[in-house]
DNA sequence: CGGTCTTTTGAAGTGCTTCAAAATACGTGG
DNA sequence: CCACGTATTTTGAAGCACTTCAAAAGACCG
């Protein structure tokens, strides 16, 4: 298997422990076939290293391969015309993106954080699921979970900045490992990028919802103190 | 073929000439496992009809079937806390629905306008997907598709009230068969409930697009004057 | 520590919403 | 085909949630 690294620095990567998988994933990665496409990856995959604020992918880019993040945090945006920066999604360890089917990017991808992606060529993947059901099964399933994490995310910018801040801190709550304390990867910028809001309003909405005691906030780090309560903000 | 009607009413269904596949789809539902797909979905399903207004499954009801509209409009949906709607997608003659990998749904769908749409088991599709290749692949194609479509949306939601207007109305260009004249199956509000806005918004905005001499509007249709200016605005 | 980047806080501005009502389109029975 | 009642769309004026602009406070890093 190939290493490279976008910054030029060439990483020998040994295969690591398994990665722990949050348990949202675990309940769709299942079964047969879960290990199926997971290995067609690393076989026809590279690995590549990158750091915080470095492109992976650039707007209009070819959209002929399929990532995997390994460790790190990845997002997609896209520049607006009046130069705000919308970004599509959050992609964590273990999540996989670049899945929708176009001949280009619509969107570029940047690291938020240092980290290493899987990158395998989507023809390559297609190849392989032609001839193992396991594989066309597992990259069917990951693409129409992707699909209702979209969806979902069209219902979010829908609704005041309250509650799109609840719901952006409830769903990591989902993805990332710990329960009720969340390790922000990304800026206050990003998150104000992601909801659609300006990083003020963040900074005010996350005060808001502080004084209603449904968390405690850090620079980096948010503490959810009542789930309830932030889910009935969430509406 | 059974032959149910969501209004307790009966039609015999003759098999329909072929319809008209608008360029858009024509491109992706290329080649071979085209019709292996069709046919798949025509075989393992029901034709159901549908009368404008009616609900075709509800929020929280199980995700088990595929859809595919062969006649009208449908739109999927989902009431928020304020007692907003927000319309997740529209979808026209050709276009699937209810691919996403959830247990439950978590928007409604329902007729925009009277219409004829196929029920596939999801489970019937995976398992013919299992051991037809060409079936899976164009599953996991129209998956991928549907997953660029929610994607563009997120990017809309971001924008101006001119800008959504105006990339509405060029989707709609795009999806339609007639290139510059627009014949808006949905209603004022169902277009307001799709962009995020308010009824009285989306009509000042259709006026200030036609002061622009971007397009011509009446109740049900739009035309396009001026498609440079529209992608102009469009950002 | 000193410098820079990030976040928070405050005050004023604005694009869209809300509320209200007129104008227009649509369906239906006569 | 017209008249009438209803549903939809348009238009106007006022309000508000979020943005913009400005600056202080705090976090991070060598």
């Amino acid at each position: 298997m190939q290493t490279t690294s976008l910054s030029g620095v060439s990483h020998p990567l040994p295969v690591e422990d398994p990665l722990p998988i949050p348990e949202y994933h675990q309940h769709h990665a299942n079964r047969e076939g879960s290990q199926a496409l997971e290995r067609a990856m690393l076989h026809t995959g590279v690995i590549v290293s990158f750091s915080r604020g470095e492109d992976i992918f650039g707007d209009d880019d070819p959209a002929d391969k399929v990532y995997k993040v390994l460790t790190g945090t990845v997002c997609t945006y896209k520049i607006l015309s009046d130069g705000r920066r919308q970004i599509g999604e959050f992609y964590l360890p273990n999540d996989s993106f670049g899945l929708e089917n176009v001949s280009r990017r619509s969107h570029s991808a940047a690291a938020i954080t240092d980290g290493k992606i899987l990158v395998t060529k989507r023809a390559a993947l297609m190849a392989l699921a032609g001839h193992d059901p396991a594989v066309a099964r597992q990259l069917l399933i990951l693409t129409a979970f992707e699909l209702a994490r979209a969806q979902d995310r069209v219902l979010l910018l829908a609704k005041t900045a309250e509650e799109r801040v609840a719901g952006f801190l409830i769903d990591m709550t989902k993805r990332l490992p710990a329960r009720n304390l969340i390790e922000l990867p990304m800026l206050r910028q990003d998150i104000a990028d992601y909801l659609g809001l300006t990083i003020e309003t963040v900074s005010r909405t996350l005060k808001l919802l502080k004084d209603h005691s449904a968390i405690d906030v850090s620079t980096r780090k948010v503490m959810v103190r009542n789930h309830s309560t932030l889910s009935r903000i969430n509406g």
